[in-house]
DNA sequence: TTATTTTATGAGAACGATTTCAGAAATATG
DNA sequence: CATATTTCTGAAATCGTTCTCATAAAATAA
């Protein structure tokens, strides 16, 4: 159908061999043959049919992406999206091709896995996720195929290489943040547990609290996340708020998850920051864009995509030379929703 | 290194030829054989090479996903991320893989597109915009090449598959709630009229406006896109709100831009819906969580994608059967951002 | 039983490139 | 001028499948 190697070589009167040289620049052919091909190259219209190459190099020039379960929504999160234009930019540096699975379940994901790496679709993998008892990474280590995660290493730490922020410390920082500000009712509004980014984040949350001698309120440790309706969400926050120590600081770990909690308190009359100053995570232009702004951690999720593309594509160069972890800085970016404790707000909107 | 049909067929005595129809289920091959090749397909641990498979197949049963450069930011936009969503789940149930250019600029993305189409990376390829002095919808015009464009059809309708809205009714039917509403100082925030989701709003809203013998002030037609800053987005409104016959209800192409408006209006203690009412475009979860809630036209994002994926495995398995045009429904869904017009405030803010 | 059809499998040529090995031509060396 | 080197190009195998065509064996018909 469409011209290939061979034609052009016929019609040039060289051998395929020299065509698919000159192709890849080689310093063997001289540069007169070069020339004289590639007009007929050009003339001809042809173009690499990239499938003969991968069949042949055993290789793709294409790194999957591997997301959390659709159910949990990580395409509305602009967070992911976020994420995916680090990758997607490191790869087209590189030259390298993106492929996104398609599964909307755990399980499906899981097989979207297998057929990457076994079908020999995709050269490298990136899980943007980190999570207990899930089979992806298993799967990768146990095949020895190269990919990098995400965050936080869950075992054989040194053996993949991960890109994270230091969690735990981030979510410290933030809580010291409000504690600063005189905040002493501290609440935390974390996303699936399951993740371990939540799990970190709660514990740094613990740690600044025990840290300045504060203790957390059982009832103002919880979690909602995408997975869950938006009116659920409200519920946890609106519940939350009703308690006889309410808190008059939240650490939430997602911007996204920022909004809900906003949307409850308006909902209940609780102003922000005014009754209650919260701080999100990520720095996705939700943050920006809220009402309030939103004061957040800045995950710097393109970086994290970024350097975690970019590592891999490395890895799959020289797989001798792995970096192991790579932790992106965070920084809180105050915008308007938190403001120093005021003791009068507590007693007056007191039930 | 891994293991081939080869290896399979010489441990189970038989042909290459045999393997590969048991692979795909072949009703010419026997139970018996069948069954047995199974079992050492499953002893020897053997998985399908898919690049063997495309090259002679001539189809590698992915599809390409063109978005708009993104400087202009569309990784950002959750209306792209509910789109991909539609488009993935799509792919996902006629197992489809999916590949996303990773270009930045418009000639970059162009480069991809070649790429795809040349290096036949892709069977098919969605455009995820409408944009006149485009080069890439020509180019898979001239090289036959079958896509669908999420948008408007430009030129040639009658020739490639396009899956929109009616964005003229949509805008027309939000002007129209507007001022249902009461409202007769209409104003319209658009995006970048390149675009011509952006232009044919502006039309429904102008005629809107016409049909109730609305004029328009020249000022209070505007447009931000997601490739200026946001303090530049916040200036326009700014500026809009500043004109003697400032609007009371506003148009806006984009929820996303929904919040930079709001974020303005804020800043210069203009109260929404008390002061101005605005309606939104695109029903993501922006506008669901915003502060507060966004009156917004629901474009079905999700439906937009997955129509235009569907479409396009249509028309790669039965490429005679076209449709032509897919027109997804629109509909308002009312939350707290629009108001009656209260003569009264008008006059009081007026200065 | 013989001829004919059906069923089950195998042989081998693609698909479109790359790459090793070898050899011809050109150039350098003695 | 003969030989050794270097430079350039070609032949052919290979990557892992699929698929057409042929054929042996089994089943059916005559």
């Amino acid at each position: 159908m469409s011209v290939t190697i061979k034609d052009v070589a016929k019609k040039a009167n060289v051998a395929p061999s020299t065509v698919s040289r000159v192709l890849s620049d080689s310093p063997r052919i001289s540069e007169t043959t070069k020339k004289r091909v590639r007009k007929i190259m050009e003339e001809m219209g042809y173009h690499l049919n990239i499938n003969g190459r991968v069949l042949v190099r055993q290789s793709t020039q294409t790194i999957g992406i591997v997301m959390k379960d659709s159910a949990t929504h990580s395409f509305e999160n602009p967070f992911f999206s976020e994420i995916l234009k680090g990758i997607s930019e490191a790869c087209h540096t590189r030259d390298y091709n993106l492929n996104l699975t398609t599964g909307e379940s755990e399980e499906t994901i899981f097989q979207d896995v297998v057929k990457m790496v076994q079908g020999k679709r995709v050269d490298g993998i990136i899980v943007l996720y980190s999570k207990k008892d899930d089979k992806v990474v298993p799967y990768l280590m146990e095949h020895n195929f190269p990919f990098v995660v995400v965050g936080k290493p869950l075992f054989g730490a040194n053996k993949f290489m991960y890109v994270d922020n230091d969690n735990v410390e981030a979510a410290r920082e933030a809580a010291n943040y409000l504690i600063e500000f005189g905040h002493k009712d501290l609440g935390f509004i974390g996303g699936d547990l399951k993740f371990e980014v939540a799990k970190d984040r709660l514990q740094g949350f613990k740690l600044a609290a025990e840290e300045h001698g504060i203790d957390i309120q059982p009832e103002s440790v919880q979690s909602i996340d995408l997975s869950d309706s938006v009116e659920n969400g409200k519920e946890v926050v609106k519940k939350m708020m009703n308690t006889p120590r309410r808190p008059t600081g939240l650490v939430i770990t997602d911007d996204y998850n920022g909004l809900t909690v906003m949307a409850a308190l308006q909902e209940i009359q609780i102003k922000v920051p005014e009754d209650v100053s919260i701080i999100g995570f990520n720095n996705t232009m939700i943050a920006k864009l809220a009402n309030p702004p939103l004061t957040t951690v800045d995950t710097n999720p393109y970086q994290l995509g970024y350097e975690a593309s970019d590592g891999l594509i490395n890895i799959l160069h020289t797989p001798e030379m792995v970096k192991r972890g790579v932790i992106i800085p965070t920084s809180i970016v105050e915008r308007d929703s938190c403001k120093p404790y005021n003791p009068g707000i507590k007693e007056l909107d007191a039930n």
